[in-house]
Formats: C-alpha cells, structure tokens, sequence
RNA sequence: GGUGCCAUAGCUCAGUUGGUAGAGCAACGGACUGAAAAUCCGUGUGUCCCUAGUUCGAUUCUUGGUGGCACCA
C-alpha cells in the first residue's frame, strides 16, 4: 500500500442537532488531527447563533477549518468548497495519516466523497435575469426554452422545479452546450480512504433535542443576529431556517412567537431531509451518539 | 345549583337536507451534481365524547349522561 491511500478521512455526519461535535472533537483528539466543517451555513463570518457555530472552548481544543471563513457576499457553492477542500486537505494529510471532517451539509459531503462536475460559474447578473423572466413570463416559458435547447436534459428534469429549469439554462446558454452532455454522473476517484460514520437517535429525543436548541438560540440573541443581517435578506445564504422567520417577524408578517414555532418545525423539518438523504447512502456506518466506544473502535481499523 | 353554547385527525376548525368525513398547520415518505439550512413532489393517520332510542341505515335527529366554556345565582 502506498503512502497516498493510507491517507483516511473520517467523516461524521448526521441531521442537525444530533450531537456531532463533542464526538469530532474526541475523535480529533485521539488521532491528534484536525477537523473540516462541512456546514454549508457556518461557513459564513457573518452568521454564528443561527447556524450552531460550537463555541469558542470548544473550537479551541482542536483547529477547525471551513468555520466562519467566508463571507456571506461571496457567492459560493458546493463546486468551490470541494476544490477548497481538497486542497486543504493535501496539505493536512501532509502531517497527518487521518483528518476529520463533519457537518451535515449532504450535497457539500458528496462533493468531497464524488465529486462534482466541472461547469463554468455563472454570471449572477445573468442568474438574476433569468430569476426576472421566471417571474414576469411563468415557468411554462422557460421549460419550453429548456425543451428546445437540451430536450435529454428536459426528459430527465422535474419540471416543475424552477431552480432546476433555471440552472440547466444558465449552463446552457453559458457554454453554448447542453446541459445533459456536461453532466458525467460518474464519482471522481479519490487518493484517500474515506470512513462514513453516521449519528442518529430517536425521532422525539432528536426534535427534543432541536426545540431546546432553538430556544437557547434566541436567549443567546438571535433575534438581534439576525437584525444585524435583515438588509442583505435577499442575499441566497440569507435564505436559511432561522433568520428567513425572524425576517417575517420583522416584516410584521407574523408574531414573534409565530417566528420562534416555525423556525422549530422548519429545523425539523430539515433535519428530516437530512436524513432522506443520508437514508440511501450505504457506504454510512450508524450509531448513536453515545456509543463513543463502538465508534472509536471501527475509526482506528 | 339554573340557563345557554360546544364536543369531529396530534392542534385549530369545516362538513354530512340521515348513506361511517375534509381543509390548514403539525407529522410521515420521496427526488435532488454548481442556490443544497436551497428547490421540488407525494401521503389523511379518525370508536365523528358515552349511552339508550327513532330508522333499512345515526357522526348527523331525539332521551339521558360526561367533560369544557359563557352567563345567571
């Protein structure tokens, strides 16, 4: 075995407010190693509250990368945080035989796992042309658009998903090609081993879990977080469970307590999708969080 | 204690001129390779409070309970 794909990356993942932190950090700890955060939100230096960000004890006792390390006007995706990711990798498998990475984001996780496939960025002045017509002319308009320009990608898509229809556009017409001849459905290969743990615990302890967190999270002053943040509303990272209700609440569209429920059930709610997502993935290895034992056992094989 | 109103899904409520019922929210399931905490699709889960009648048939009408609310004492 050569000395690349001894190389491990240990990925702990799981729905929102499952408990993966303290274990990231034990399991860092034991291997003297560092932790990427793969959280589409806690990338940003502007969010904290909202997004869970671990305190600062807690990031202190091991370093963390991908944390509060971009800002919320950058524009980015998943296609950029794998190209960052594994650069930063290289270097950290460099000094060390396993790193950590944990968070929840499904498509982020898969970017670094498989890859995603190579495509121009697009022009957000284009994007929000295209957001325009989407509203002035209706969907109808745009699928016959897709229709005629890459009529494979038209049989595949949901056409009733305007996001879908609109990025398919966006490519199209960004590279004068079809959408469907750019997208490979093949997962890259990767020089480094890679070890999926997956947390979960009962249904009515996880939503326990997320309604105490919500609560906390407004006693520690979300409401003015999220004040701080209300004129870049229309920004798309702005678009996240707890600051989009609070929005609301500020637009006099609901009471504040009205805001509080649903930015509970909507974490719920996500935290379902999560596990949708997750649900059909077979390379993840479950646990509970508490069996730090089993769990420690399977990661030093 | 008296009078009136109410009792239907986890919650708020609609409805059935008598043929065992449906909305919103919640819940549950699914899709998803460049917005992904995004976006989109699907599913009704029920002793219609209990009891005795009338009826071919009662969640619906009638009797008597029980519980809740309001007003009067």
């Amino acid at each position: 075995m050569n000395k690349k794909t001894s190389s491990t990356l240990i990925i702990l993942l799981g729905p929102t407010a499952v408990g993966k932190t303290a274990l990231s950090i034990g399991i860092a700890s034991h291997f003297r190693t560092e932790i990427i955060s793969c959280d589409s939100r806690q990338l940003f230096k502007e969010m904290t509250i909202g997004t869970a960000v671990p305190s600062e004890k807690l990031l202190n006792q091991v370093p963390h990368h991908f944390i509060r390390s971009h800002s919320i006007s950058d524009n980015y995706n998943a296609a950029k945080f794998e190209t960052e990711v594994l650069e930063r990798l290289q270097t950290l498998f460099a000094t060390h035989r396993v790193v950590v990475m944990t968070g929840g984001s499904m498509l982020y996780i898969d970017a670094i796992c498989k890859g995603i496939d190579n495509l121009p960025d697009i022009d957000p002045e284009f994007r929000t042309t295209l957001v325009e017509r989407l509203k002035l002319e209706g969907i109808e308009r745009l699928r016959a658009e897709l229709k005629l320009l890459d009529p494979v990608y038209y049989r595949e898509v949901d056409l009733q998903n305007p996001v879908r229809i609109l990025h398919a556009l966006e490519i199209c017409y960004t590279t004068g090609k079809t959408f469907s001849s750019q997208r490979t459905k093949t997962s890259k290969e990767r020089n480094f081993k890679i070890v999926k743990i997956g947390l979960n615990r009962d249904r009515s302890e996880l939503y326990d879990r997320i309604n105490h967190r919500v609560d906390e999270m407004i006693r520690s002053g979300l409401e003015e977080e999220a004040r701080t943040l209300y004129p870049y509303r229309h920004l798309n990272t702005l678009n996240t469970v707890g600051y989009r209700e609070l929005f609301d609440y500020f637009d006099g569209n609901c009471t504040r307590e009205e805001a509080i429920e649903k930015i509970k059930a909507n974490t719920r709610k996500y935290a379902r999708k999560q596990l949708t997502w997750f649900r059909k993935d077979p390379d993840i290895h479950w646990f509970h969080p508490d069996q730090t034992m089993e769990i420690m056992t399977l990661v030093k094989n």
